[in-house]
DNA sequence: TATATAGGTTTTATAATAAAACTCGCAAAT
DNA sequence: ATTTGCGAGTTTTATTATAAAACCTATATA
């Protein structure tokens, strides 16, 4: 139990905050799931900063969140784009989104996110359960190695 | 189409972001979840700036993310608590978590998190379409308030 | 009564952010 | 071929946020 306690300063929200605490970092994110590629779009949209706005991309490809590539076709122009590592800082994005929505800014913000195949709005993102319940902070338990159960097929 | 971009700016991100886009925002977040209540309990247990801590703690308190009470026992002591609105944030920092462990630690982080109930690790937190697909950023798209499927009831 | 504790505030130093002007390589227009 | 303009930054200077340390006040404990 001490243990736990222990070993929680080490979870890694605070690595995950290295690349995306820094105040923009969402906002950039957000605009670049949004399909903007080129610096002078983010500046723009944003109305960041220059310096700043170079800065974060620059951190952001340093992380392997964004990659910079230059477009052989206008040698003036580069390239963002998300990884595999930044695209998965979807839920991450959307969750937070959406709770804004629910209570900073009151429920129903259009444009809201639909599902490409049906346009159907998507969940709530949520904790759940390893069979789908969901799950609140009361229902939440740390374990150390020993104590979860290894999921063993029947065969 | 050139509607939705006009009004993506307005998406509840950047509310959200007034009071977790700060830095210390969430990780202070993620010691009320384990169990802290004391301004000291934070100061130690993060090392962060008292004048620093005690802003940022006014500031959720502003928010409603926390709520302080004095504690009748020892009126010296106030508690800080997370309000619904504040535990609303759980799936946002454990998706933030999660993405932490995956992509910038490493996965099998000790102590992990399992449902209370039956001890088993809990999914990882992703957005999902309305019958329970795991979507991506390709699956999702903007939708004004026109052209989204209306949830009818048979009768 | 003296001493320690809890929860801050004040002061001063340092680092991050912002606004504006500037640079540099390339592309397009004249 | 030269000028003009664009894209992606950098530099400079001003402002604001963060940090470390000392200090303060009300309460509790010895």
């Amino acid at each position: 139990m001490g243990k736990v306690r222990e070993n929680l300063a080490e979870c890694s929200l605070p690595a995950a905050l290295e690349s995306m605490g820094e105040r923009w970092a969402f906002l950039i994110l957000r605009a670049a799931f949004n399909g903007l590629h080129h610096f002078e779009e983010f500046q723009q949209e944003l109305g960041i900063a220059r310096n700043i706005l170079a800065n974060r991309l620059a951190r952001f490809v340093e992380h392997g969140i964004m990659e910079r590539a230059s477009v052989p076709e206008d040698r003036r122009k580069i390239v963002y784009n998300l990884t595999p590592k930044g695209s998965a800082l979807l839920p991450t994005m959307i969750a937070l989104r959406q709770w804004g929505e629910r209570w900073e800014t009151g429920e129903p913000a259009f444009p809201i996110l639909v599902d490409v195949r049906d346009g159907r709005p998507i969940q709530e993102v949520a904790v759940l359960s390893h069979d789908g319940r969901k799950l609140s902070k009361h229902d939440l338990h740390w374990a150390l190695p020993g104590d979860v159960p290894v999921d063993t097929p029947a065969a």
